[in-house]
DNA sequence: AGAATTATTTTACGCGCGTAAATTTTTTAT
DNA sequence: ATAAAAAATTTACGCGCGTAAAATAATTCT
């Protein structure tokens, strides 16, 4: 029992019969040594109990197998439910994760950037903060790492971006509101951090007009990532007035969950119902939209479909090793879920 | 213009005109070179960009600067947010924090904890699971690593614990309840995965005793971290009986927004108000917690604290490098935040 | 069985840095 | 001003591994 502490490769070759080079290379990738080598290994391994020193390794090595995740802001539970989902694809292609998040600040997302440049990553999954983020220090970093973007693009940037088509998903929820009863107007920030809030507002108005309708575009002011408290607050300002409109398409959930929470203190009724006040429709699909009161009818976006696709383009390019420079932009439909809010 | 790229530190000591070691010294930390020396490498840095090899770095380094944060969901906005703030406190501190979720998994916990082992780091910040944490390998690993555990405590493991004091906490909003209309009844899960769940329990039974009242328990089935579905389907079974109670306190708030979400749906008026038809309660303060329809009256946690004070005992800890055994338990004390759905 | 192919081992070197010990420089005390 | 003490710097060595090239062994094919 308790057999001696293990220090290092050679140790471990040693106890295992093997010289050092072959057992690197078996870390490297077990497929590359004989089967038989490969049993002798691996039944050591289960004796000793030796795991390669991570900062040796990875010193000399062109590539590492680290794999950086960087999201906009953690404490968004869509974000933290898709980095979760990144995280274990990543691992089961054989990558590690290092999950970074940019707390919404530009700077932040800068320093990240600058961390993982040092830690060699073999590549990125980034969502970058949109409006906010440092254009130029993106440019360079997707220079030097093979980068996919996702959720929210920036142009001409990156290898290749994954995303929701906000076209489909605000055309195809227009139409259902349309349809349903009175035609939406469009709440939203004024100055959107995000691209795609400029996306949803430009499909917004397309879809408008392609139904002939006049579009009503509800911009109210606040900044940063607290959206709940922006849509109560200023959602609060809007329902109050006579002028308030008979439906509400709100750029995203969270904006929604403050407007739903704003209507719920006015004490004004919302769904579909024939006695209702007002309708309110989101989009994401938000874990908490379902609990909402009442449940908020909205567009999934497709997080685990973006989330394969963002992984598996990543490892191609990795894989490749091209830099193949600007790749092809991938958008994923969204899904109508229909609760009772409209 | 464009001075040469810097490949490493020997280079970029003889562009500052200086010996390696003492460039090395001067990142390890920069108080202990002589200011004339500092300047010059500072103005050298700022011109040619340089940065220690981190592989390189802590390869030989017995203590490395990273600090380990082990949260158990990471989806959970709550956890999110005191992940966040411990993260800027550890790099205020100098150190690189390095962020982990285990994902509600024992397995993924125990494979994070092995991560970590390798990074080699100062110290681990850790929210364990509770109940599904190994608690062996927790111990073995707290054996190695300077740990201070946060949030949930499992007993005798760790140098130190921060968490909330349950006992005060649901002691102060029974009272409130109790003063303010008919006294609770506690909405929890049979089998919680969580140690504070259990003190909650216990808290609110003796709260009781105190008060000369018959406590009631509503004991719910379900598993995992999906509490808001788990409050709404159970909560709406319960809700539904005629023997429902006409205050109900959750032992925590991701119970309470399902119940809630359950109530509405039953069209139950939620409230302290004289037509109301049941006071619903919870315990955290979940950022989400002010949205919700009504307000949810909760119970604070202080987690700005326990996150500061959790940090400093570590930093504490790396620097006196003492491995002092099991130290003290810091418990903050909640903070009444009335809102109005109780 | 012998040749061609594939897998493994040996040899040899270097990566970029930490760090203890030796040396030099600077500061303080006399 | 000079010696002693303290601080800063340099010298010298090694960490644990990757990796390339050459040599050897095992396997497969004809």
């Amino acid at each position: 029992m308790a057999p001696r502490k293990i220090k290092n490769m050679e140790e471990f070759a040693a106890v295992s019969g093997l010289s050092r080079p072959t057992v690197s290379k078996y870390f490297n990738d077990p497929e590359t040594v004989r089967r038989s080598t490969r049993d002798r290994i691996e039944a050591a391994l289960a004796q000793y109990d030796y795991r390669p020193n991570i900062y040796a390794v990875n010193q000399n090595r062109r590539l590492t197998k680290n794999i950086g995740i960087v999201v906009p802001f953690l404490a968004d539970p869509f974000f933290a439910e898709i980095a979760r989902t990144i995280e274990t694809l990543c691992i089961e292609a054989g990558f590690r994760p290092i999950l970074l998040s940019s707390h919404g600040d530009r700077a932040v997302e800068c320093e990240n950037l600058d961390s993982l440049k040092s830690l060699k990553p073999a590549g990125v999954l980034m969502a970058p903060l949109g409006r906010a983020s440092d254009r130029r220090a993106i440019e360079r970093f997707c220079d030097e790492v093979p980068t996919v973007l996702f959720d929210s693009n920036i142009d001409s940037v990156g290898e290749d971006f994954i995303g929701s088509d906000n076209q489909q998903s605000i055309g195809m929820i227009v139409d259902y509101l349309y349809r349903t009863g009175d035609p939406p107007a469009f709440f939203e920030m004024s100055k959107p951090v995000n691209p795609n809030a400029i996306k949803r507002r430009t499909a917004y108005l397309s879809a408008m007009e392609r139904l002939g309708l006049a579009p009503r575009l509800i911009q109210v002011a606040g900044e940063g990532w607290a959206f709940e408290e922006i849509g109560f607050q200023a959602g609060g300002t809007v329902l109050a007035k006579r002028t308030r409109p008979k439906t509400v398409l709100c750029s995203n959930d969270r904006l929604a969950i403050g407007l739903l929470s704003a209507a719920f203190e006015l004490q004004l009724r919302v769904g579909h119902g024939p006695d209702a006040d007002i309708r309110v429709a989101g989009h994401d699909d938000h874990p908490f939209a379902r609990f909402t009161c009442p449940g908020l009818t909205t567009v999934a976006q497709d997080y685990a479909a973006i989330a394969r696709r963002s992984v598996a383009r990543l490892v191609d390019l990795i894989g490749s090793g091209a830099r193949a420079g600007r790749g092809a932009d991938t958008l994923f439909p969204g899904k109508l879920i229909m609760r009772t809010s409209a």
